[in-house]
DNA sequence: CGGTTATGTGTATGTTATACACAGTTCTGA
DNA sequence: TCAGAACTGTGTATAACATACACATAACCG
């Protein structure tokens, strides 16, 4: 729970790796190393064990070589983060999505859920921190303002409904770590057993508990909140420019 | 960035802990503080210079006693958290909304919304975390699904409803944040010279800066993504229970 | 009043990121 | 050709941090 020594990040250089945009050293040994093996690694540490494992001794011990030597390839761990996580994303691939904004905005959608769901530890490592614009990123993010194009919705609420979907997505994938962390029944077990003894002071959750309405569905969870924001923006385009 | 050591917490003593269930001891010398006092002291560090000022050595040096003391009274510093942010949380109060689900569940958002702006910590404090459920915390739960009692909704869809909103806010919050962070001009900047380099690669996204969709709005952000989702939620009932 | 139970303290440990200096390596320019 | 500059990997050190443990002390119970 310690905190990061809030290291002063220099953005200039910190956007240079991520963009692959530095000069090569000319003189000097020859590097043993490159961002890209490091990137590889830290991913396969966090895919494997979660981002908890990824620390740098754990990355150089993977790599052969000293905790520090990483250090000549990334200014720090945050950098590293940054590097895996604009790895990771990969560019969104809607080629043959047909049938205007609605179906295109829906796939896109999927496939970023679908990441949080192959790299979970995503969210972790972007939580509660400033995203940095690497290319991938700004690969979905034109993706996503892509199938609005042709929405009739006006441009800042097409950036607003890219961050509304998003913020659906992060959300459930935090919800779904929650549930796979050990122990989740037993907590909730005991929630059960409080609420019980406090019902009087809850009712409409003890009425809602009742009917079932924590009960696990199969449903994939994405598409419930997904179509309100879809029908919400539909609603809204309707309204801005009617039946044209 | 260091991990807590992943101590293994006791829910029983966490839940009773929280909900105040604990038996007072009968022995020993005059415990010279309290789990409250502790709370409190943590939130007004953490109001005041955020969650990342409050150590354990912190509010311990602040009560004037040591790191260890602390621990006659919380478990760890995760339950401190937890403690904090149910303390924080308050109850809602919807007493007087009128006019059916969608003012009152616009109201419980707004209430909502006001608490993380209130105590921007409650977003890191519960990010990543499992949310351990509080008396306050299941207050707010209660109040959101009472405000979808009568709306027709089937329960498992008020919870999504509830989760819905939540994680709106709580991506709300999140971005709120960035952009108070130092630096955050700075990063703007250099992400606009980047994109104006590789603008080849992002036709919609360099399309939606030039028609400025990007520019800060001063329209409560809340809203946009608010109606979207209500008039999602509205639509369904529609359909669900077309005009009875 | 003796034993049991709590409290507050001091000290120690383990984990983490990262600073710094050094020795060795490769290239460049005179 | 060769001296110096630039770069690499290493070893060691530091500063936060949460938290375990043992000890002296204080209050209560029978």
């Amino acid at each position: 729970m310690a905190r990061s020594p809030e290291k002063q990040r220099d953005p200039k250089a910190s956007l240079a790796l991520l963009w692959g945009e530095q000069e090569q050293p000319r003189r000097g040994p020859k590097p043993s190393l490159t961002p890209d093996r490091i990137t590889a690694t830290a991913i396969a540490i966090a895919d494997a064990e979660g981002l908890d494992a990824v620390s740098m001794q754990r990355v150089a011990a993977e790599l052969d070589v000293t905790t520090m030597a990483l250090y000549r390839y990334v200014p720090g761990k945050t950098d590293l983060v940054d590097l895996m996580v604009d790895t990771a994303l990969g560019t969104p691939s809607l080629g043959g999505t047909v049938g205007g904004w609605r179906p295109r905005l829906t796939e896109w959608a999927r496939q970023c859920w679908a990441l949080y769901r192959r790299h979970p530890w995503i969210l972790p490592a972007t939580a509660m921190r400033r995203q940095l614009m690497g290319p991938n990123q700004l690969a979905w993010l034109d993706a996503a303002l892509a199938a609005l194009a042709d929405s009739g919705l006006p441009p800042a609420r097409r950036h607003d409904t890219f961050l509304l979907i998003v913020g659906h997505i992060r959300s459930l994938a935090q919800q779904r770590q929650d549930a796979n962390q050990e122990g989740d029944q037993e907590w909730n077990r005991l929630t059960g057993e409080l609420l019980e003894r406090h019902g009087a002071r809850f009712p409409a959750l003890t009425a809602a508990v009742a009917a079932g309405a924590f009960t696990p569905q199969d449903e994939d969870p994405l598409d419930y909140g997904l179509e309100c924001i879809l029908d919400g923006v539909a609603a809204l385009i309707g309204r801005t420019a009617p039946q044209s």
